[in-house]
This record gives structure tokens, sequence and C-alpha cells, in this order.
RNA sequence: GCCCCCUUGGCUCAAUGGAUAGAGCGACGGCCUCCGGAGCCGUAGAUGUGGGUUCGACUCCUACAGGGGGUACCA
């Protein structure tokens, strides 16, 4: 909190140390016994002449107890601090009720907007587990992003284009018309087999690709009609998982411009012939060449990415324009973003790609082709099943137990994915995907539900006195709580959800450990017989249920009354 | 060949260059006269190897080993 850190950095001003750096010196340390915050002597030593354990010293002798700091201990190169927690815990608890819906957020917004391009499913095929990855960043980036105060645009770009339309068009032919996503997937997947051992019908997908591309009205028509039925097959799953679009694009409608594109950097000579396909040289020249144009004269993702990059710049003129894929593609959006820099776009530094790692099974990645990998339903299903049937077992009289189980096990699969860094490779396992145990979604909903039970029991609104928070575990959950704009903040800039899910993490399990020493010791209750006591301690519990629903809902999981 | 990522207990993962490397699963042992046991408390168990930088290295540099990915006309 910067109040108590000012408050530490006045002290260390009083031994010889600049303010500003003394208070951005302040620590929690690790290990929390040793000091409520810290403040580490190294970083003073060279410009003062002295060790840092004499620096250290220094401070601790310079010290007198003030209204927020209690004592001050020299203790080698650091000195620790104890804090008045009282007023620690009311300062903590009056600033998150003000902030209410926003806490945790800062205001350290910038004017532009920040675009995040996610999910980006083919049409035509179904969403896979692996999709799951791309969905769920994206969203939970866009999530936090917006709860910063940024201005967001969440963004689909369909693989809506190529011979993959291609290809379902001859299924179309051959098996007949498709109704529902479900139908159009299975007609796809019939198609690529009979393709991939048929010249013949190669060439006629191909064909179907070629009208598309030159905007043949038929091929328009019957590519829109897919694409529709694509969608509502894909809202179907992104509603589940709480995904939500501003706007959903797709390549089609950049391939004119991409051709245009094309042909204007060849009469600037920006690009050149080279084995008969057209290329681009970007600023970066261990990057390769960038392919615009195929010698067959088609454009290519790479090309359709560019123009989409300068039309996205134009509409929004972003503050960051985030690529959240699959790290695969890394070196395609290094030659993306180094070719626009060639091209003397200077906001190509405002680009990124979020590179998160693959989903393998058995080691191996995942092949979309052949049908091997999961459908993304499919694990949602078995996890709305077991969450079921644990409901059924534990609470069976439960209200409204469908949409619970629902929450529950939609929210076990997208934690386990947002629970680790993402730039870790998945192996996918049904038992770690779907497991309801320790780190996972349904303990987080379990200590919301816990503390939505005692505020039921205890009764709101909740006013009272923090500075009777006295007990090691109060100030445990007050302190983390501190932490967490700051965590909100990290995850953004770092792009890293999982520091917000570790963090909530830990902050439920110390408000289990809380909740449970009540259960034995009856002085320890959150609802224990003296009220003031009763009133602090409810104001804390009404912190911690507000800190985790807003975490919860940023990540994507749906934070329950129940369970 | 070149480039990128990964390597921490049996398994899956944490750790802003900071003090004693922290969890989950699994194992073993406790805890329901309970404010919700999808839990709580405890025990055992780990930084791939060799150099280097630093007051201090899981973290930075370097070499090597093992694994994964990428390497112009797929996306």
């Amino acid at each position: 909190m910067l109040s108590f850190r000012k408050a530490i950095a006045k002290t260390a001003a009083a031994a010889g140390i600049p303010e500003d750096e003394a208070c951005a010196a302040v620590t929690v340390p690790r290990e929390r016994e040793r000091a409520d915050l810290s403040l580490p002597c190294f970083t003073f030593a060279k410009a003062m002449r002295k060790s840092p354990a004499a620096i250290a010293a220094e401070v601790a002798a310079a010290f007198a107890p003030t209204d927020r700091l209690e004592a001050a201990e020299a203790a080698g190169p650091f000195v620790n601090f104890r804090v008045n927690r009282s007023a620690w815990a009311a300062e903590l608890l009056e600033r998150l009720e003000t902030e209410g819906e926003a806490w945790g957020g800062t205001d350290a917004a910038a004017a532009e907007p920040v675009v995040v391009e996610y999910g980006s499913p083919n049409i035509a095929k179904p969403l896979l587990f692996h999709h799951l990855r791309s969905s769920v960043i994206g969203q939970a980036l866009a999530n936090l992003m917006r709860h910063r105060g940024h201005q967001v645009v969440s963004l689909n770009f369909l693989g809506d284009v190529g011979t993959a339309f291609g290809k379902l068009m001859v299924g179309i032919e051959e098996l007949g018309e498709a109704k529902d996503a479900d139908a159009l997937n299975r007609t796809y997947v019939e198609a690529s087999k009979l393709c991939a051992d048929d010249p013949e019908r190669m060439d006629r997908a191909r064909a179907w690709a070629k009208r598309l591309e030159q905007e043949d009205a038929e091929a328009v028509r019957l590519w829109t009609e897919a694409r529709e039925i694509s969608l509502a097959g894909f809202r179907r799953v992104y509603d589940r998982l709480g995904v939500r679009y501003d706007k959903v694009d797709g390549e089609q409608m950049y391939v004119k411009r991409a051709q245009a594109f094309v042909e204007r950097l060849l009469t600037q000579r920006r690009a050149r012939v080279s084995e008969g396909a057209v290329v681009l040289d970007p600023a970066d020249e261990s990057l390769g060449v960038v392919v615009l144009r195929k010698s067959d004269g088609t454009t290519l993702y790479q090309t359709r990415d560019l123009v989409a990059a300068i039309d996205r710049h134009e509409q929004y003129g972003f503050a960051s324009m985030n690529y959240v894929v699959d790290v695969a593609q890394e070196l395609h959006f290094k030659q993306l973003f180094s070719g626009l820099e060639a091209l003397g776009y200077a906001w190509a530094e405002r680009c990124m790609h979020v590179a998160f790692g693959q989903v393998l099974m058995g080691g191996r990645r995942t092949a979309t082709r052949e049908g091997r990998g999961v459908l993304l339903e499919e694990v949602l299903d078995e996890a709305v099943r077991r969450a079921d049937a644990i409901i059924a077992e534990k609470n069976p009289d439960l209200a409204d137990r469908e949409r619970v189980a629902e929450a529950v096990g939609v929210g076990a699969v997208i934690f386990s994915d947002l629970g680790t860094q993402i730039r870790r490779n998945v192996d996918f396992e049904w038992e770690q995907v779907l497991s309801f145990d320790g780190r996972t979604g349904p303990y987080l909903q379990y200590a919301h539900a816990s503390a939505c039970s005692i505020l039921r029991k205890g009764g709101e609104p909740v006013r009272g006195d923090a500075s009777l928070l006295q007990a090691a575990p109060e100030w445990e959950l007050v302190r983390r709580m501190t932490e967490f704009p700051n965590e909100v903040e990290r995850a953004c800039t770092d792009r890293e959800p999982s520091i917000v899910a570790a963090f909530l993490y830990e902050l439920a399990r110390e408000f289990r450990a809380y909740h449970a020493a009540g259960g034995k010791d009856r002085a320890l209750r959150v609802l224990c017989d003296d009220d003031g006591l009763r009133a602090a301690r409810l104001r804390l519990v009404a912190g911690v249920r507000a800190t985790l629903r807003i975490g919860l809902e940023l990540l994507g999981l749906e934070p329950l009354e129940e369970m």
C-alpha cells in the first residue's frame, strides 16, 4: 500500500536515502513472519559508499514510530518493519469498498484502444480441445485489460478462405446440404478424406476456392451460408466459455485488398519477384523473405495479415495489437511485424504476438486432420457430467443444479488452462482437465460459495471496525488482497492470466484455512459471540468475496453463491 | 545446419536477481458435538551438467545434454 511505502521512505530519507528510490525498493518479504514490509539496502550501498548492513542499521536507528509504522529492526542488509496492521486493514477495506466493481483496476489506461485477436478458428471445422487455449487466454486478457481501464476491441479473425471452403463445397455436392454446424463439420471431414485420395475432387475443390476468390455470386452465396452455420456452432461453445467478441472478421474480406496491395508494392518496387513468387524483405534480414503472392497468383495468410494489420491500425489507431496465437506461428508474426517495419509503419512495434504453448496428446502434437484430437464440447460435456454427479452426491437438494453443474464443469476446464504460464505446452489428460480437487477452478468457486454462505448467515450490509482484525490469519488475508491491483496490472503487462489465477488460489487457500480454523475453535469464527468482532470479520469476508468474485469473472469463471 | 521455447520432489506446476525454493496430484498419518469436508492440519520428497557475472542466481551470460516447435509459395 502506497501510504505505507511512503512512510518507510520518510524514515529512509532521514538516513540519507533518496525518498523515491527507497519507496520503490520496499518489498513484501517472502517469509511472511519475518516482517510486514522490508527495505533491502543493497542498491544504496554504492552511492552512499557504505555497506548495506551499515545503511540498514542507520535506517533502523533513525526510525521513530508513526501511526502507520510500529517498529523497525535491522536484520543484516535488510530493515524489517512492522506496520500498524489495524490501520492497513482499515485503509484496504475502505478502498476496496469504495472502488466496488472496479476494485483491482488501475487508472493507467492509454487513450487508444487495445485490440486483442483470439480464437480465430477455421470455418467448417469443429472446435477441438486445442482451440480452448486461444479463446480462453484471449478472453481473459481482454477482460483484464478492460478492467484496468483500457478500451478493448476483442476480435475473432476467422479462417474463412482457401481450399477448406473448396473441399466443403465438394462435400456438399456429393453428400448434400448441411443444415447445422455438426452436419457441416461431418461433411467437411468426409470431403477432406475424399479429396485426399482423388485428384479430380481436389481439382474441383481448388476451382471452388478460385471462384470464391473471384467473388463469383454463387460461390459467395454458399460461402456466406456455410460461414453463418459454422459461426452459430462456434457461438454455442463461446457462450459456455464466456467468450465474447466485439467484432468477427475473416480473411476473406481481405483477399481483394491483399491482391491490390501486392500490385501496389510491385509497382513501387518495394516488393520483388523471386522464383515466380512475389516477396518482401523484412527489416530484420535474418528472418528470410516474406512471400506475399504464390507463383500461382494467389495470396497467403501472411499477405492478408499484413493488410488486416494496416486496416486495423487505420480503424482503431491501437495502443497495442495483440495476436493470441499458438507459439508455432512465432516466425510468421516476426516476419509480419518486421515486414510492416520494412514498409515504414512505425506502429509495427505496437504489435505483439502473445504466444502460447501447444496442446499435446501423449507427448505429440494433436493432428487436426484425421480426426485425432478431442472435441472441445465433448470435454466440456464430460466435465459438466462429473460436476453434476458430485452435486448429486454432496448437495442433492441444490436449487438450479443444472446451471451450477455447468459453471463448475466449465470452470474446471477453463482454470486448468489458465492456471499455468501460457508459454508452456500442455499435455492433454482427461483426469487433469476434469479434476475438481486441489488447485482447480471449483476450489476457487467453492471458496467463494463459502464466503457467500457466511455472509448470508451473518447478514449484510457489513460496516465493522477493521481495527479489530488482529488475528494473524486475518492480517494474511488483508495483506494478500492488497496485492490484487498489482497482480492485475502484472497480468496485463506480461500478458499472463496465470498471475491472477495464482493470486486467487493463494487467497482462496488462506481463506479456506481461516474458515476451517473457525470450525475447531469457536473464538476464531467469523460468526463469533462478540458483536463488534463479528461485524469486523464479516466485513473482511465481504472483501474476500468481492475479490474472488471479480477475479473469477476476469478469468471467465462464474462465481457461484452455492454449489 | 540455423532460430525459438522448455528442463525444479514419483507426476503436474509456482517462485519482481533478495533472506529458510512454495503448492497441487499421488503416498503416509491425523481432523466432521462441522460459520459448507469439492475441505483443513501434519510427514517424506526437488532447481539437468560444467563454467561465468553478482554482495546475492531457479532466475542473467556461456558451453553441453535431453525434450518440443519452426525453418519462402499451408494456416
